[in-house]
DNA sequence: CGTGCGAATTGACCCTGGTCAAGGCGCGCC
DNA sequence: GGCGCGCCTTGACCAGGGTCAATTCGCACG
């Protein structure tokens, strides 16, 4: 099954497809890569990490992988789509926790509530792989680098959380927000200059806590100013560098 | 008197704890207890933990537990006192991420970068257990309740970055913010209605993303509709359920 | 092909909270 | 005691971004 060769532990050159269906491919690209690969993909304990994955999908755009309440039981690797987390709060206002791209993963936040505190909604058309987090856990005591690689997990998430937490001016939101999401692209393997938004403008301005219209604004200003160029959902960095400028107090905090 | 906080800091002579002198009842409090409970006090699994926990301390007021960048090797969980953790951005403007208390653990965000990227100050003298997270890993592999345990707490903290995340009004987040502390002093069997502010109102700002004077505005107000008294960094909630009204955008998402 | 609906853009106005500045309070120190 | 230094409070002013509203665009559907 996996015959292709991933030598060494080290970042492996990243294959730019994610869901076409081959599983080392997208299994390249996907969070859950290093552990499989530390656990070596003959071993036999990759065979229980196989057996503890399953394939679910595809969902629609606005289709609920989980929703808040539900009993936690495994956690979620994007294999393609995208997907965003929010809560709703019982005056029905949504907040966007956060987006994910392909080999991202979701659910974590879930383990200590043991129900999922958040909604996750598919952006567009969106699979995942399913891992059991009972099978995980036990899997984990039994392989120290899957351990490992879920307390990594978990920890990165921690850094990442606070992206948007300082009190930063729209313009440095929306640049580092754009950037964030180009190095997410670039590292999985995709553009990291020209990629398809597939969130409206509402939920990035909700995620980076603006309105709707500021984000609109702020995007048709950096067009002016040719830092980039956007059609619709269409977008390409033409001035990463300029952008990196504006945005450098969110992305190196 | 006492060296430099971090440089070698080594094991040092039991130290007196500062409230009363008796371990077992810390550990009631201690977020690990319900881990060392689970493993059962009496067993030999329980030395082990015992075994890599070492208490440090006093800090003073001022003093860093850690600094960004040093090699992460430990997590710490406070034994007494309080502590802020903090970013340093280049250009020296500073960005508080959190307030802990007795009973909790910082250091968890380091685990996937392997160097802490936050410093961890002591707000007043401070004690500490400090647990070696290799030793604690192993023991992870060999207990599943210590496993689960490092999940829970990893998967708890994610849950709660999240307090500060939305776009709420300056009386919103000073009313959460009391009432997070307030409940999380209750939860290790303090009062929950009077307690001590133990960090400034710069960093109570700070941490909220507001200016200083925007929370000594808020408090004041608390005080003139009599929702709190308050007399320095002396506080005490005296309508709770108001309270709880004004900041339910933020406790309920 | 028109219709309708949601997303996006753009403009006009206003409010929350930041900034600047001037005291007041507490406390350690000479 | 008097002084100095943080920390805190309070007031006056101002701007960044939210809100409201009108318009346009894209697209699904009858």
């Amino acid at each position: 099954m996996h015959s292709k060769p991933l030598a060494g532990r080290l970042p492996e050159p990243p294959s730019p497809i994610a869901d076409d269906g081959d599983e080392s491919r997208f299994c390249g690209t996907c969070a859950f890569s290093s552990a499989c690969i530390a656990a070596g993909y003959d071993k036999p304990e990759l065979a229980e990490l196989q057996c503890l994955v399953e394939h679910v999908g595809p969902f629609r755009a606005g289709e609920h992988i989980f929703r808040t309440g539900d009993p936690f039981r495994a956690i979620f690797a994007v294999r393609a789509g995208t997907v965003k987390t929010r809560m709703v709060d019982k005056e029905g206002r949504e907040q966007v926790l956060g987006f994910y791209l392909p080999g991202e993963v979701i659910g974590l936040n879930a383990i200590y509530p043991e129900h999922f505190p958040c909604d996750a909604v598919a952006l567009d058309t969106a699979y995942f792989c399913r891992f059991s987090f009972p099978a995980m856990s036990a899997l984990a005591s039994r392989i120290p680098a899957v351990q490992q690689h879920l307390f990594r997990m978990l920890s990165k998430e921690l850094g990442t959380a606070s992206l948007l937490a300082g009190d930063h001016s729209a313009d440095e939101r929306v640049a580092a927000f754009l950037l964030d999401l180009a190095g997410r692209y670039a590292v999985r393997g995709f553009s990291g200059t020209r990629f398809h938004l597939s969130m409206s403008r509402g939920d990035i301005a909700n995620y980076l806590r603006l309105a709707a219209e500021t984000v609109s604004r702020v995007l048709s200003r950096f067009r002016s100013q040719q830092l980039i160029e956007i059609e619709g959902r269409e977008l390409e960095l033409l001035n990463p560098k300029k952008l990196r400028e504006i945005g450098q107090a969110l992305l190196t905090e």
